[in-house]
DNA sequence: TGTACATCAGTGAACGCGCGTTCACTGATGTAC
DNA sequence: TGTACATCAGTGAACGCGCGTTCACTGATGTAC
């Protein structure tokens, strides 16, 4: 049990904020009124502004506290020196499978939220003036995974001519688009399992598309 | 001058789409109230329910008649038989570059506004049937894209075990990313101009960044 | 040509509803003596 | 132990504002004769 902040009243508000992501998730952030919000938590709305001063701030910690953290997918990627631990190193097709795997997870949660912060630019200036300041962002994890592509080829794992940064912004790029692709309607039907998903993308970004000449046209 | 609708009426329709569009796009659709549209149209806000039954009649229109189109990118894209003209036909590098710009700047453009229909599902929703009904939608540009691919892959133009479905998912998705970027905050100052960026897409998708064993793998 | 009437894009002012927010209050829990 | 008081999470009812929408009206244009 909590100090400060008693057992029931802090329960209050984490109530109040799942049901204020489970309303915006669902019905859409302009559909999620105090009244929704009041209702999903079972409390009067009054009692919403016990623990936020208003409307807006309740969104302000959604966002802060329920969309899901990219940190530890980012650290993971950059944490580790590649290759330096012999023959018992994962492969980088191996790592950048898991890479597409969480990272298409991770899309498919955050979107449908983050997407409707469009609808009221102000809160979407806010939330990400909050996430520039914690060093965090949209566009990091394809910066992380950059970095993470950049030790893969100083170590020689991968082409010495490959670009780092385009090859994370196709990586990444696909993950996020089959999200959103999934969160329109009933997207998931025609949607390939995560799985063969990672799988499939990676093959194809580590082998190339073209005919096997790309050597020949390099060393001569 | 057009004949049933008169030209000044004509004009107001149109003067009433652009405003709303315009405002949904700079202020978003929560603020996008019929009193802002009415003024940025420069008539009262009751000429607006002349011209459509209702507010969300005129977002619907605006989806409608005010987003870039898909189909003529994709059109090309599988019209043009890939390699039948000898000689005078364009490479597979060329022709996924233009792709690649093309779709860069369409996902520009059309992002800010369908991602505001997040806080509306019930009119993404409505969007999308009709997208469906009309045999487009979000998912067509990666569909088409992997139409083309499997010709190119007939012709030999690419290689046999490529997974056209995968490149067209990197290709595509990179494109929509860099969208979603460049609509957040000043995104603008990090961002690469389109040119450099689709010819580094696709030369990476061509090459692939694994060491050049992929040929030995395959044959052996 | 002029006259009488119909049509219709567009208006200013008002309406009612639902929203976010606040108010005065309650009742349970903690604390001092 | 009981008594008096403070604190504070939570409430039901109300408030005012801004929204989408409608109303009765105007004035310009077209048309019949």
């Amino acid at each position: 049990m909590p100090t400060h902040p008693s057992g029931a009243a802090r329960a209050t508000r984490e109530r109040i904020l799942d049901a204020a992501e489970e309303r915006m998730r669902t019905i859409g952030l302009a559909r999620a009124t105090t009244k929704e919000i009041a209702r999903a938590a079972s409390c009067s709305e009054a009692a919403l502004y016990k623990h936020f001063k208003s409307k807006e701030e309740i969104f302000v910690h959604v966002l802060k506290e329920r969309l899901p953290p990219l940190s530890p997918l980012l650290d993971e990627l950059t944490a580790g020196p590649p290759a330096a631990h012999g023959s018992d190193a994962r492969s980088v097709e191996q790592n950048l499978t898991e890479i597409a795997r969480r990272a298409a997870r991770f899309y498919e949660r955050s979107f449908p939220i983050s997407a409707s912060l469009f609808a009221e630019p102000k809160l979407l200036q806010r939330h990400d003036e909050a996430m520039r300041s914690l060093g965090t962002g949209p566009h990091k994890p394809a910066e992380s995974l950059a970095a993470y592509l950049h030790g893969e080829r100083d170590a020689g794992r991968i082409r010495p001519d490959a670009d780092p940064e385009a090859a994370a912004a196709l990586l990444m790029g696909a993950c996020s688009q089959r999200a959103i692709l999934l969160s329109i309607g009933g997207g998931a039907d025609t949607a390939q399992p995560v799985e063969e998903f990672a799988v499939g993308i990676v093959r194809t970004l580590l082998a190339g598309i073209a005919p096997s000449a790309s050597p020949d046209t390099e060393a001569r």
